[in-house]
DNA sequence: AAAAGTCCTTGATATAAATCAAACGATTAG
DNA sequence: CTAATCGTTTGATTTATATCAAGGACTTTT
């Protein structure tokens, strides 16, 4: 019985259903848009499979060797890199439509960790396939720099949030981009459920996990937001809006 | 007088001196290696003309349109995102032979500034001719992607360092890499002249300029470096690396 | 249903770095 | 040569966040 299962999961995950981007309700997320049809199915060739990461498990770990981008179809992953002395940093959180595994190009080996914060399944998009088409398909090639880019980009943002903004910011701009994302894949713009401890969000905004915890409480004493355990509902979307942006002080002359 | 000034120097860095990557002293740093003498010849057309950058000059500025990439062949740069409140946050700081730009792929716009901390002069690379010789060229598309792939890793590692470390491992940390890329281009391995002022450093380590300097006193005072304004020498290269890394504590069992 | 384990909240206290302030050294302008 | 400016150092004090500690809430296991 427990080898049966296996055989089905094995199949499902790995080859029955034969990726089809073309039919998949996150291509405008993961792949470049306005194809011709024909060129779509060329594409198609740079998801190899797809397969299942259960919650907890790592997708990919510092060290290991680097083969493929990730797409993320369901499922919601966290990256984390780690010091000599065991400090752990969240560099991120992903969800579906999102691209993981950018850091293994440079040296051929990943020097991060990814791990699935709830069951997750993933498009496996090998480098060596990502690389070929990029080269037959300037729009695929312009998609591939512009997503490298962006997260370029992502990490200049928390820098500055790291480097200069205050606990209450840094907990605002994290709640303000997470429902905006979540809204863009057709969820609420003002509920959320949290994939992640107050100990994770702590590490991705530098901060510890009482001082989310505490910080939580003030916007939700402040009425801005409401909080129970892992749900977040923004009441005030202005007033957080206006935390993560405070104005320059006037001044009279 | 000035109109001959003017026009001399536009001959100078636009046109006089055509570009030839196969005899720049930098091409291991910012070409891909193993290339035949033909593919050189053919990969040099991605740098269309140089353009030399005052200091204190801007090369590129948020909102400006994105076009190039830039490699600087001389000089020493900052690029720094600023908020809508006007805090700054010094992103990186790069000097010959590193590629900057690459935040202006995504949206077609630069959304950080590069100033020059020195007088410099940059390779311009039309960001179209990158794109069509990666086509031609496997060898140029990997190594693009690898300068990508290795900002992201670097920028891992700054959230590591704003996230999770004191300010001694921080300029620990910030001495060890800059003299370690400064050897690397044939300097020294422990002395330099700093190009930043204390507050571009503290921008950059996300720490007050006061505070960098007491950490430079307490680094002298320790006799790990020597520091007299912006000349610093590393007299315990070793002492300095514990910093950065300090050793997780042994528990006894 | 009780027990155990996570995760979260809140309070009391400590601390690293920020802020405020003054003076000093190096460089530039007059 | 002197004054002015800019960058730096150092001291005194404040403050935001970390740390330590205890209890509460929810989840999973038994």
């Amino acid at each position: 019985m427990l080898t049966l299962l296996i055989i089905s999961s094995k199949n499902m995950t790995d080859s029955t259903f034969k990726v089809a981007c073309s039919s998949c309700n996150l291509r405008e997320l993961c792949m470049p848009v306005g194809l011709e049809v024909t060129d779509m199915k060329k594409l198609e060739e740079v998801v190899a499979t797809r397969k299942q990461v259960k919650q907890g498990q790592l997708l990919f770990g510092n060290g290991d060797a680097f083969t493929s981008l990730y797409a993320i179809r369901t499922g919601f992953f966290k990256t984390c890199v780690s010091n000599e002395d065991g400090r752990e940093q969240v560099t991120g959180f992903q969800m579906a439509g999102e691209i993981i595994g950018l850091d293994g190009i440079v040296t051929d080996r990943h020097s991060c960790n990814a791990v699935a914060l709830e069951d997750a399944e993933v498009c496996i998009m090998p480098f060596a396939n990502v690389e070929e088409l990029s080269r037959e398909f300037p729009v695929l090639q312009r998609h591939v720099h512009k997503i490298m880019s962006r997260e370029i980009v992502r990490e200049n943002g928390m820098m500055m949030m790291l480097g200069n903004m205050r606990a209450e910011e840094r907990l605002a701009a994290f709640l303000l981009n997470l429902v905006q994302r979540l809204h863009a894949r057709g969820f609420s713009q003002s509920e959320m459920i949290l994939r992640m401890t107050r100990e994770e969000i702590g590490s991705y905004l530098g901060l510890k996990l009482e001082t989310i915890s505490r910080t939580f409480s003030k916007l939700s004493d402040d009425g801005i937001i409401e909080v129970k355990q892992r749900y977040v509902k923004i009441l005030a979307p202005e007033e957080l809006r206006k935390i993560y942006n405070p104005q320059p002080c006037q001044t009279s002359i």
